[in-house]
DNA sequence: CTTAATGTTCCCCA
DNA sequence: TTGGGGAACATTAA
C-alpha cells in the first residue's frame, strides 16, 4: 500500500503528535504482526520518526521500531481497534493503531536504524544515479522496484515516472543513455515531491495515520488507466507485466 | 470462480 | 555473483 509519498505523509503527521511520548504498553492481536515482542519498548520513550524507504522508522533511546507496512498496512493516531487491528501501541496521551489487512506488514524491533538499502532517491544526486545505474544490466522496471537500487519506490511511481520520463518499462539499463539517466533522476523527485503535495495516492486501502485519503491518485497518468487514452498523445495505455507486476504505459511514449 | 491488488522473500535455474 | 521466474504469504473486491 505504501511508497515513498504515501509513508513520508504518514511520518510528516506522526512525527509531531509521537516526539517525546512514553510507551505505556504495546499489544499484539495478531501473531503474525512480528517475532520479535515489541513489547518490549514498553517505558521508552519516543524520540523521532522518520521514513525509511516506503517504511516507517520510530525512533527510541536504544533502537527502534520499523514499520513494515506491506501491502494493506495502516498507522493511525487515535482510532479505535478494528477487525484488522493487528497492534495497539498506548502512549503517554494517545495511541497508535497498526492496522493490515492483508498482514504482509510487520513492526520489528531493531538495535539501530535499519541500512542495507539503496539511498533515497530524493537524496542521492543525478551523477550517484546515472553511476549507481551504469552498473546494473536489467529492465528499468525491475531497477526502480529494487529497493537496494533506491529504496521508496513501488509499483505505482515506478510506472508513473517512467511515463514522465519517456522510457519503455522493459528498456534496459545497458543501453539507457546517460542524458535518459538523468532525466528520470530528475523526473523522479518531481513526482515523488509532487506526490507528497498532495499526500500520496490512495487506490484501495491508503490512509494517512489521521485515517484521511491522499490525492495524488487523480494525477496518474498512467498507473490503473489502461484503455484510457495517454494524456500526452491519446494513444490508448497498455498494460503488461513486468517483474511480476502490473506495469501501465504509453506504447507510443515509451518507446523502446 | 478467477484474477488482481500501493510488497517482500525464498527457492530454483541459467 | 547476478539476473529472472515462480510461489508463498492473507484478504478483499471486481
Amino acid at each position: 500500500m505504501p511508497e515513498l509519498p504515501e509513508a513520508e505523509t504518514i511520518v510528516r503527521s506522526l512525527r509531531p503528535r509521537l516526539a517525546g511520548r512514553r510507551v505505556l504498553s504495546v499489544r499484539l492481536l495478531s501473531a503474525r504482526v512480528s517475532r520479535d515482542r515489541p513489547e518490549r519498548i514498553a517505558g521508552q520513550t519516543v524520540r523521532d520518526v522518520r521514513r525509511h524507504g516506503k517504511r516507517v522508522w520510530l525512533a527510541f533511546d536504544t533502537g527502534g521500531l520499523l514499520v513494515k507496512l506491506g501491502m494493506t498496512g495502516r498507522l493511525l493516531a487515535d482510532h479505535p481497534p478494528g477487525p484488522y487491528t493487528r497492534a495497539r501501541i498506548e502512549l503517554d496521551g494517545m495511541t497508535l493503531n497498526f492496522d493490515d489487512i492483508r498482514q504482509f506488514g510487520s513492526l520489528q524491533l531493531l538495535d539501530a536504524e535499519p541500512a542495507g538499502m539503496g539511498p533515497d532517491p530524493l537524496e542521492i544526486s543525478a551523477e550517484e544515479f546515472a553511476a549507481r545505474l551504469r552498473g546494473r544490466d536489467t529492465q528499468l522496471k525491475r531497477l526502480l522496484l529494487d529497493q537496494t537500487f533506491v529504496r521508496g519506490i513501488g509499483n505505482i511511481y515506478a510506472d508513473e515516472a517512467l511515463f514522465r520520463a519517456g522510457i519503455h518499462p522493459l528498456a534496459r539499463t545497458r543501453r539507457l543513455g546517460k542524458d535518459r539517466a538523468l532525466r528520470l533522476h530528475r523526473v523522479l523527485i518531481e513526482l515523488l515531491e509532487l506526490a507528497i503535495r498532495h499526500r500520496g495516492s490512495s487506490i484501495s486501502d491508503y490512509v494517512d495515520a489521521a485515517g484521511e485519503r491522499g490525492g495524488f491518485q487523480s494525477l496518474h497518468q498512467v498507473y490503473g488507466r489502461e484503455g484510457e487514452p495517454c494524456p500526452a498523445c491519446g494513444a490508448p495505455i497498455r498494460r503488461i507485466v513486468a517483474a511480476q507486476r502490473g506495469t501501465h504505459f504509453c506504447a507510443r511514449c515509451q518507446r523502446r
